[in-house]
DNA sequence: ACATATTTTTAGATTGGTCTAAAAATATGT
DNA sequence: ACATATTTTTAGACCAATCTAAAAATATGT
């Protein structure tokens, strides 16, 4: 049976893996998972005698087929129990990804398979970002951050690039939350910021920040 | 932080103390949490250290009140997980205790109350067994098993004593499940069995260790 | 009471997961 | 190309959790 530590390993690498198209180097794990370098030369070579990764020295790692399975996994079961605890217990997008940190170690085909049911077979969390099918497929989408919008275009809200607590309260405390609707009024090019109008809370100046780890849905 | 393995330990010696009132001893712990002796002599070190457990060589442990506590709200969790499983996604009673397992480990007391209220605040788990409240207090219930019943004496099937999935799926099996009333039609004194009617499926022969491990409320 | 059986503890080893400090390999800049 | 900086690995140690085998303490029976 694979450990809790494993699976946090494998998942970094799945993350670290996702934007690089590069074997992931030691250092950037050891960041992911808030460890030292050492410890994760250590759990490479123990990762790849079981088969979950591809491990050179001093060539960085690559999922296998299997750990990349597991990872897929792992995040299908974070992002369901995040809706799950936005949905049915009303927490907010802020306190809803550490405790799933937890319960996305729990094993149980069938109680992931039922949450999936209950909840209505979500295809995104309550941050936006896609929840696997049971095959691991992705829902992919049509989205684009703020930053990049012109003048007069119109968007929903679908996701965040950020995950920080404090971004996320501050989204929420000023309404820029998924779904909502928004035009672009101004653009200022001194600085980056931005003049937006939504729907049910007029209009607002955004930073640059703000614009650039917002996503939104045109049209 | 307590690791999973020691709230194992804890919740074992709870158990093992809530039928004996003495100090538990280090084997009836070892064949509880599956372990050599040694190795619970090792833990109780540690649990001792820890200001969990009362530990003197040779003498046995008992819980402090710091230990106590969190076996209780360990056993909160896993019948509150119980319910949830049963309840919201129709798990069967004999499929419930493995996931809870699991489940009761996780951190986080905003998502136990949470969870309490979404469920209804029940008292007892698909099994009868009383949840205990946020404070630690279990609620009491007069009731006793099938097997110390007198003849033409009614009552509503409350709980097991026996846990075990054959048994649980045999009583399935049979519709002998909680909430299920029944009548007393005869005794046999040969070999305990007993001759009884239900409401909806009729009269049933049941042998004396099904009748001694299904306890009802009488009336 | 004393020999025997049972229970419990200690001794010593293993594995997973972690660390720091030092050594080795790789990357970079002029 | 070579000196320097950076990254990665190794060496050696530690802690939690476990085991088996042997020793010590306690319980039991006649
Ligand atoms: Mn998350
Ligand atoms: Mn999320
Ligand atoms: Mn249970
Ligand atoms: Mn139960």
């Amino acid at each position: 049976m694979i450990s809790q530590t494993e699976e946090n390993y494998l998942k970094a690498i799945f993350k670290l893996s996702e934007k690089s198209n590069q074997p992931v180097n030691t250092n950037a794990i050891a960041h992911e998972v808030n460890t030292a370098a050492a410890s994760v030369t250590d759990m490479a070579k123990r990762l790849a005698k079981n088969g979950y990764i591809n491990y050179e020295r001093y060539k960085g790692v690559t999922l296998t087929t299997k750990g990349d399975e597991i990872a897929k996994k792992l995040i299908r079961k974070h992002r369901l129990w995040e809706v799950f605890l936005f949905d049915k217990l009303n927490f907010t997008w802020d306190e809803v990804h550490d405790i799933a940190e937890q319960l996305e170690h729990i094993q149980s085909e069938e109680l992931v398979d039922r949450m999936d049911k209950l909840l209505g077979h979500p295809k995104f969390d309550p941050h936006g970002d896609p929840i696997p099918d049971k095959q691991g497929v992705f829902t992919q989408r049509e989205q684009r951050p703020i930053s990049e919008m012109a003048k007069s275009e119109t968007g929903v809200i679908v996701g965040v690039r950020e995950h920080s607590k404090p971004f996320l309260q501050y989204l929420e405390r000023f309404h820029l939350v998924l779904g909502t609707r928004i035009e672009v009024l101004e653009i200022f090019d001194y600085d980056g910021s931005m003049k937006i109008l939504t729907e049910e809370h007029g209009e607002k100046i955004i930073t640059q920040k703000v614009a650039n780890n917002l996503f939104v849905s045109l049209g």
